[in-house]
RNA sequence: GCCAGGGUAGCUCAGCGGUAGAGCAGGGGACUCAUAAGCCCUUGGUCGGGAGUUCGAUUCUCCCCUCUGGCACCA
């Protein structure tokens, strides 16, 4: 059976447009997501948008329309950069979505109705009353430690009012112990539960401190824009119960009613989490773990959550006061959406924070992009059509050239295989961009060492020179497909290019791993003229 | 105050017990197939500070300074 993989995003708050930070995550896990297939898994790629609960409520009825109008506005925006930006995930996760509400009510009554035999009372949920200052803005009560000197709570809560209020809550306390286990287990099995790991201990100590229960409801007379709760129509469900659900209830085949996961659901898991180090603590390291156990998730089904850092812009952090929130779609139309991807894969290191600046964005192109992969491209075609017509020959001395690229002197073939199987091996938190980058300045290098214009005038190195071409168009065939995860839009272009129209192993897919060994282009086969791939980039251009 | 992670060339980072590395940026050179790209050479670092262990420390231990996150406390 094919193997699979699946992973979902963080779904985004309908509360605002979509900003570089949004698109960061998305591209990553679609990198990733891209990175699997190329290896021939079948992937479910879940990404979406989170819409309900009181800020768009709020937001909605200051503009004069109802909420799902309004996110549903806002929800065209996402989508449309998603699409523009090449990000192809297979499943779209929107939490106003009629099955999505069903799903959330059967997780709630499931565990509503899970029953202690001794006390006939559920074992998970309560309702208990708290009293206490509320702050409106936040949506939550506030303690002594958020309380002034004086007795006063700060601007940042907006407006605080005290408040007696009955709710339903999930005990989390009795979960404690096996997490911290959980956690544990998995460092010590070599696949940490958080990666990058030096999160692992940040999240730990948070659960060895855990203390008191989640508040999983709102009253409906004060926050109508939600899920009512399946056993107690006043109520709707509070964020997490609505939010972290979409993992699941948009999951083929997930069915929470059934006493055990179905295979068909079982298959897919576990799950990678792509989030961002802000909600780490306490959301998905914290209650989603908890909440799959109380439904009788296995310890091998728990997900790996991979945390990624923040975009700072110009050194700074992005702030909508400062003034400095990037949009993704104005450098999209600046710059172009593949170089967009290709920026924010290689400058950022998979879990800390990034700065993005222009000049390094316009740097990154030129100097990768334009430089070194699309120069490689253009110089090896324009040689293959000046020197050759166009046409490969296959079966010219190889040999003559064989420990050429590899340091050690092993064979072409040797070299091809060595170089998949490193790519096949990286890490989903791995540099999709430097491998890669490597294999064309090689080719580079060669080329020079090479000097194939002086091949061409010497009659006697027609051999050599047929060789070494096809080397360097296998070598660059290589390249379209390592970069295809990162660049699909350019891939297909230099497949084109190349001309491969439907790759020889590939099946129905274009980009795949197996066809990244030696010798698949046949003897005689012709290549079609080059056309830049990625025009430098230069200042007077910008003033266009 | 506690926990964790950083502090290595101008920038982004790798190395993590045995004479300091990569890419980019800067300087010089030879070449010409190419998007004036690429290639070669090169400038540049007492590896945050101090003490210790060791034949030997960027690499291990301790202390300190500093940045980033998380937690707590005071109020």
């Amino acid at each position: 059976m094919t193997e699979r993989f699946s992973i979902t995003t963080a779904i985004d708050y309908t509360n605002g447009p979509p900003h570089l930070g949004h698109t960061y995550e998305k591209v990553l896990a679609d990198v990733i997501a891209r990175h699997q297939r190329l290896r021939g898994k079948e992937v479910f790629f879940l990404t979406g948008v989170d819409q309900h609960g009181q800020k768009v409520q709020q937001t909605a009825e200051r503009e004069g329309t109802t909420p799902q109008a309004y996110v549903d506005e806002l929800t065209v925006r996402f989508r449309a950069l998603w699409a523009r930006l090449d990000v192809d995930y297979t499943a779209w996760a929107a939490t106003t979505d009629t099955d999505h509400q069903t799903c959330v009510r059967k997780v709630l009554q499931r565990l509503w109705d899970d029953r202690d035999p001794a006390t006939g009372q559920s074992r998970w949920i309560y309702k208990a009353i708290r009293a206490g200052h509320y702050s409106i803005r936040q949506e939550q009560f506030l303690t002594e430690k958020e309380m002034g000197p004086d007795g006063t709570f700060g601007p940042e809560w907006g407006q605080v009012e005290y408040r007696e209020e009955e709710n339903y809550y999930f005990r989390l306390e009795p979960h404690r112990e096996w997490l911290l286990a959980l956690i544990d287990a998995r460092s010590q099995a070599g696949r940490p539960f958080v990666v990058p790991d030096f999160r692992v201990a940040e999240l730990r100590n948070a659960v060895e401190k855990l203390a008191g229960d989640l508040c999983i409801s709102r009253p409906k007379v004060r926050l109508s824009w939600g899920i009512e709760l399946p056993f107690d129509p006043d109520y709707v469900t509070y964020v997490w119960f609505d939010a972290l659900v979409n993992y699941v209830s948009f999951a083929p085949g997930y069915d929470p009613a059934a006493e055990a996961n179905q295979t068909s659901f079982e298959a897919w898991l576990p799950m990678w989490h792509v989030i961002g180090k802000d909600i780490l603590i306490p959301a998905h390291g914290v209650y989603w773990p908890i909440m799959l156990h109380a439904l009788g998730f296995t310890d091998e089904q728990m997900p790996t959550l991979l945390v990624h850092g923040w975009w700072t812009v110009d050194g700074e952090k992005m702030s909508k006061s400062l003034g400095n929130v990037v949009d993704p779609d104005a450098l999209a139309d600046r710059f172009g959406a593949e170089p967009l991807r290709y920026f924010l894969m290689s400058e950022a290191t998979t879990g800390r924070d990034a700065d993005f600046t222009e000049e390094r964005l316009i740097g990154c192109y030129n100097t990768d992009l334009a430089n070194n992969l699309g120069n490689l491209f253009n110089r090896t075609l324009t040689m293959v059509q000046k020197y050759r017509g166009g046409r490969l020959r296959r079966d010219a001395a190889t040999a003559e050239l064989d420990g050429l690229f590899v340091p050690d002197g092993g064979s072409a073939e040797q070299y091809f295989t060595d170089l998949a199987a490193r790519f096949s091996e990286l890490p989903p938190e791995g540099n999709f961009t430097e491998p890669v980058l490597a294999i064309a300045r090689l080719c580079n290098q060669q080329i020079q060492e090479q000097q194939p214009w002086e091949l061409f005038k010497n009659p006697a190195k027609a051999d050599v020179l047929d060789a070494f071409l096809y080397y360097l168009a296998e070598s660059i065939r290589l390249i379209a497909i390592f970069i295809s995860p990162v660049l699909p839009g350019a891939a297909g272009q230099m497949l084109d290019q190349l001309n491969c129209g439907s790759v020889p192993d590939g099946g129905t897919e274009r980009f795949w791993l197996a066809d990244a060994r030696w010798g698949v282009l046949p003897h005689g086969h012709r290549l079609n003229a080059p056309t830049p791939l990625f025009p430098r980039w230069n200042a007077a251009k910008t003033k266009l």
